[in-house]
DNA sequence: GGATTTAAGTCAACACTCCTGACATATCTT
DNA sequence: AAGATATGTCAGGAGTGTTGACTTAAATCC
């Protein structure tokens, strides 16, 4: 690569550090506005999402992929238990194990909040050429670190 | 539009809430590891770099920018100034305002957070192929709200 | 079967960042 | 002179993250 060319990506990658910082306060805040008639956080969102898109995960793998502790997800799950948002089984194969899985009314609040994130992404690509899609996801896939991209899409090994 | 280009539209948008939170996740850990050794944190981060990138702006501008309360800057703003990070002087035309500017020390923690997000970018610019950097620039651009994208380039009216 | 490891939960204390509400001071505008 | 504006500050509270220590129950190892 030319160092022009390489100058090239330095601009642009200077101007995507606010790129990052303003798409990423607007794309939180569509859903913190539904969190906040719940009296929820940003961190309720996170477990309820992994928990809804991974049924019957195990509290330790839902602390892998958020990479918190495990006294940080334990006042949070202990919440959202307590609101009945969460239910808890007993592992069938490890019995030491505790299984996640949403309520009906845990998936409707998740639902909730996914239609909300998803309609301002979707509008965005809308917005954007075709093409641009391909690009937006190429470009977070090798800013993501290579254990968050086997996390993402753990078939793909790009 | 086709509802089955709307529908290849909404998978993509599900698909990026989670680039989105894998790759900001990823995308800040890189500068929360610099800041961590000079005992800051994220909101000194976004201090520094606004200061950094408006020399000279007032209080009530970084206010507006960052979308936080006076009270909440003031408690960042006290350790940035006492660190001797940055510096203070009185307005010229307004006397009342603060005109905010970093010090030698300030532009260079700056200049070390920067690089580092730079970096990452950078290289996933790379990684992806050329054309992807206006896609992935006209989703970010899109899913901003008008009045972050009106922060972001002021000349900039799409 | 007893020892060790693992999965999960809990108590305590602390740090950072954000918030609301109230009020003070200096300076500019009318 | 009166009112508005820019900034700073005191007090208190909420959410989310941390470290460290310890318990319980169940699986695994030898």
């Amino acid at each position: 690569m030319s160092s022009k060319q390489q100058e090239a990506l330095n601009t642009a990658a200077s101007e995507a550090i606010e790129l990052m910082f303003f798409a990423y306060r607007d794309f939180t805040d569509v859903a913190d506005r539904i969190l906040e008639s719940h009296d929820l956080g940003r961190a309720h969102h996170r477990a309820l999402y992994f928990i809804g898109t991974n049924d019957g995960i195990t509290v330790g793998h839902l602390l892998e992929i958020l990479t918190i502790t495990k006294q940080s997800l334990a006042r949070v799950l202990r919440r959202l238990l307590d609101l009945g948002l969460v239910e808890q089984r007993v592992g069938a194969a490890d019995r030491r194990q505790r299984r996640l899985q949403l309520s009906a009314e845990g998936q409707a609040l998740l639902d909730e909040l996914i239609d909300a994130q998803r309609a301002l992404l979707t509008q965005a690509f809308a917005q954007a050429d075709p093409a641009s899609l391909q690009g937006f996801r190429q470009v977070m896939l090798s800013i993501m670190t290579p254990e968050d991209r086997e996390r993402f899409a753990p078939a793909l090994k790009a």
